[in-house]
DNA sequence: ACTTAGTTCGAACGAACGTTCGAATTGGCC
DNA sequence: GGCCAATTCGAACGTTCGTTCGAACTAAGT
């Protein structure tokens, strides 16, 4: 028997020490994963090969076989990490804050701020959303969807405290869509940093839905 | 020398009927294309193969090669016809209507119809953007230009009519976002069709444009 | 029935793919 | 310096890739 064999992989044991530059091990998974995310967002999922990543990352093709099992795994990993990070800046961001319309600002700019400042990665995870099989799609997927809910809740706060009538997914998809077509046409040193987009986008998608008609007495 | 040589294709000759249906070659080619499409849609350009091309569409490997001389070339026979034809039947749309609002809604329309109606194709337009090299690329960016000029001068039309002010670039790239993310979510016999959608697309971003602060007579 | 051009195909090409394996090398601990 | 485990690698596996070739089939004009 080799050394990795079953499903899921063993990760060689080093409990974590009490300082934060983790393991050497840990340490160069995420150097390699950097490198293929540069990669993929460049040449795609499917269009990037092994061999690519091992030129990009400097080491043998072999030899990353070490840190993942398979090609489909590294880019589980990937996705998993920059989604897992999104929603957990965006959960400690809105901490505290309870106005409706603020809470959407922040998380128009959380989501902006995040996608400019790790574009590749937001790239890959917005442009390769589909390859991916099984229980690698199912764990991903239960991530986006709680992003998802959690923006439909900020909307329906928002329609809730101001008797707004629209379609709440609608909304939000039109939202998503406005904030991740960036990928296709942002360009660093063109066009404008993240808050500028933010207030835009912001000012653009807020009065959108806040200027449709309330909602009568009779909810008609 | 064999039949097909040089870069660009010998159509094999036959003058154009009066009659519309065209040539059997072109009919077959397009069934190709129609059967490519779907397999594009459903694979991505780099996870279809010729042989997925063949099993869909009943010919063989060998004989698709009669009709394109590389798989590069039917994506872009595919996106050229694509975007040629949503950008024809925008401008047909648009002649006789002045009304710059009206005319962006149009234009929201015609696209979402089209997208709806051909959601394989637009998909795969949309989706494999990056994907052609050199003169292939260029000539597909071309049209996307003057689809995208299109959609500036509209929205600046707006600008100047109701002395509107806001970032025309940023307001037409999240209009196409909004837009064109709509191949990730929509299914058809969940979501409404193209005209409800094409509504509130149309409400949430031109009350959103226009619900800015109007210009003061100093231009500031 | 014979010709000719248009169309289709089976079989194969070399290159590139993702992955594996056993040996070599390294780094930290006695 | 010697040891063991962690890490890295060259070389190869079998498969699939896009593309080509010459032969076979089909349809239409004479």
């Amino acid at each position: 028997m080799g050394s990795s064999s079953t499903a899921t992989r063993i990760t060689p044991r080093r409990h974590r020490a009490a300082t934060v530059p983790a393991t050497r091990y840990d340490r160069r998974l995420a150097e390699i994963l950097a490198h293929a995310t540069e990669v993929f967002c460049k040449k795609g999922y499917e269009g990037a090969s092994m061999r690519d990543l091992s030129r990009a990352s400097g080491m043998s093709l072999a030899g990353l076989y070490y840190y993942f099992e398979s090609k489909e795994r590294l880019l589980y990993l990937i996705q998993k990490h920059t989604f897992t990070t999104i929603v957990q800046r965006l959960k400690a961001r809105l901490q505290g804050v309870s106005d409706a319309e603020e809470r959407i600002r922040i998380f128009i700019l959380n989501h902006l701020e995040y996608f400019l400042a790790n574009q590749a990665a937001m790239k890959v995870l917005s442009h390769e959303a589909e390859v991916l099989k099984n229980g690698f799609a199912s764990e991903v997927a239960s991530i986006k969807r709680e992003y998802y809910r959690i923006c439909v809740g900020l909307l329906d706060d928002l329609k809730r405290d101001r008797d707004l009538q629209f379609s709440t997914r609608i909304a939000v998809l039109s939202l998503f869509g406005m904030m991740n077509w960036i990928y296709t046409w942002h360009t660093p040193r063109v066009d404008a940093d993240a808050g500028s987009i933010a207030r835009e986008m912001g000012d653009v998608f807020l009065r959108g839905v806040m200027a449709v008609a309330k909602k009568g007495r009779d909810g008609r």
